[in-house]
DNA sequence: TCAAAAGTGTTTGTGGTACACCCATGG
DNA sequence: CCATGGGTGTACCACAAACACTTTTGA
C-alpha cells in the first residue's frame, strides 16, 4: 500500500432556506468547465491549515454571508470518477438559513441564485444526489429533533412554524396536533409579544436555548 | 482560494462483533510511531482508483479477513492536528462482523485483537473518539432498524437475537415483549430447524431477505 | 425427576389521530 | 360587521410496558 496524495478534498454545501413558501437550496451557475453552465451547489477546496467545519464555515459565508447558522456533516462523497478533472474527495455539509438572512444571496451575484429543490435544474457533478441526499436527512431529522427553528427568524408564531414544517415535509400537518405536540415537547417558549397583521394577533414564540434538541425516544412526527 | 493535493485521505473502520458475550471490536496495535505500542482501529490510504467503499472493503478483508458484511459510513474526522505526520482526512466506517466470521482475526496476527468496547486501552490518533461515536450510532440504529441481525450467524434462536440486542444497548429487556416486536416487524421468518442444546429447543429463525431494513415510523425499541 | 432454556397472554397506561368551532383584530 | 387568521378539547384506537407460569428436552 502506497500513500497517494493526488487526492483533492473539498467540502460541498447544500444550503437550505425558506423562502415564498417554499423550500429553497443555493445553487451557483459554473463559468468554468467541467459541467459549463450547470448548477452546481456551493463549495471549495479544503486548506491546508482549516478543518473540515472552518472549510464549510468559509465557503457557507462567502456564498451565502452567513455565519453562526445550523451547519452539520451529511456524508462523504468519493466516487472515483465523480470529477473529470482529478480525484475530488467531497465532504457533504448541510446548512439550515433563518428566512430573513436568505435575502443576501441571489440578489446581488447573478451567479448564485435559490432554487426550489422540488424544481432543481440539471446539476453538475453529482450534485443532484448530494442535494436529495440532505433533502432526505432534513426530512427525517425534522421528524424527530427540533432543527425546524433554524429555518425560521428569531421569534416566529406557531403558524410560521407549522408552514415550515409542512414545507419541508411536502405534507400537510393537523393545527391542533402540531400545536399541541410542539409545546408538550417543551422546546419553545413564548416571549410576552405578539404579532399583528391580518387577523387575530399570534403570539411570538422563541426557540428555548436550554432545550433538550433531540427529541427523545419518539419522533416529533411519525 | 488555492487547490490543495497535500492532504491525506484515509479509511478507518470500527469492526463490531459478538464474543463471549461481549460486544468487542478489532483493533491493531501500532508498530511504528507515531503513537507506536498503542491500539488503533484498521485503516489504510485510499488509493487513486479505488472510491471509498473499495477502500473500507479493502481494508476490512485485509485485517478481519470477512468480506459482504454490513458496512456503512460513519463520519468524516479532518482535524488539522489529528495525525502528527501531516494533514489527514479520514473516511471512518463501521462494519458488523457476524459472531462466527470473528474468530478468523485475531487469533492469527499477534498484532490485531478483539477487545472489548467496554473496556477500551488507550488509543491513537482521535480513535477513541471514533470508536465511541460509533457505539452510539450502533446502538442507535439498532432501535430503529434491523440491523442487529448482521451481527449473529444465518440462522439464530429469537434467545440468541435477544442477547445481541442486550449486549449493544447495555441493557435488559423483557423476553415476551421482545419476541411479540420483533415477530410483528416481519423482518424475520421460522427456518422450520431447531436448534437444541442444555434445555428445550428452540426455534431457528433466518432474517427475511425481502424485509424493509428501516421499521418505518417507530422505533422498534424506544 | 430435575435443571435449563423456550415459549406464551393479559392488563393497564400513554400517546397518536381525527375532527369543528369560537376568538380577536383590522379594514 | 365581516374577513382573516389565531386559538382551543375530546373521544377513540393502537401500541408500549409490566408481569409469571407452563413446556420441552437432555442429563
Amino acid at each position: 500500500m502506497t500513500k497517494t496524495s493526488d487526492i483533492f478534498v473539498t467540502v460541498d454545501i447544500v444550503i437550505f432556506t425558506l423562502r415564498d413558501g417554499d423550500l429553497q437550496v443555493l445553487l451557483v451557475k459554473r463559468k468554468t468547465p467541467p459541467f459549463e453552465g450547470r448548477w452546481a451547489i456551493p463549495g471549495g477546496f479544503v486548506q491546508h491549515d482549516e478543518s473540515l467545519e472552518d472549510a464549510a464555515a468559509r465557503v457557507l459565508f462567502d456564498e451565502a454571508g452567513v455565519r453562526g447558522v445550523h451547519i452539520e456533516q451529511l456524508y462523504t462523497f468519493g466516487r472515483v470518477d465523480r470529477d473529470p478533472r482529478g480525484r475530488m474527495v467531497t465532504v457533504a455539509y448541510f446548512a439550515l438559513v433563518p428566512a430573513p438572512l436568505a435575502l443576501h444571496a441571489g440578489s446581488s451575484t447573478s451567479d448564485a441564485q435559490w432554487q426550489s429543490v422540488y424544481n432543481l435544474p440539471e446539476m453538475a457533478f453529482d450534485h443532484a444526489e448530494i442535494v436529495h441526499y440532505a433533502l432526505k436527512r432534513l426530512r427525517y431529522k425534522l421528524e424527530y429533533t427540533a432543527v425546524g427553528f433554524q429555518l425560521l427568524p428569531k421569534t416566529f408564531t406557531l403558524s410560521q412554524l407549522q408552514k415550515a414544517y409542512e414545507t419541508v415535509l411536502g405534507e400537510r400537518l393537523d393545527k391542533r396536533n402540531f400545536r399541541r405536540r410542539i409545546l408538550q415537547a417543551q422546546v419553545i417558549e413564548e416571549t410576552g409579544e405578539m404579532q399583528s397583521g391580518e387577523g387575530r394577533p399570534a403570539k411570538l414564540y422563541r426557540y428555548r436555548a436550554d432545550a433538550v434538541a433531540e427529541v427523545k425516544a419518539r419522533r416529533l412526527f411519525p
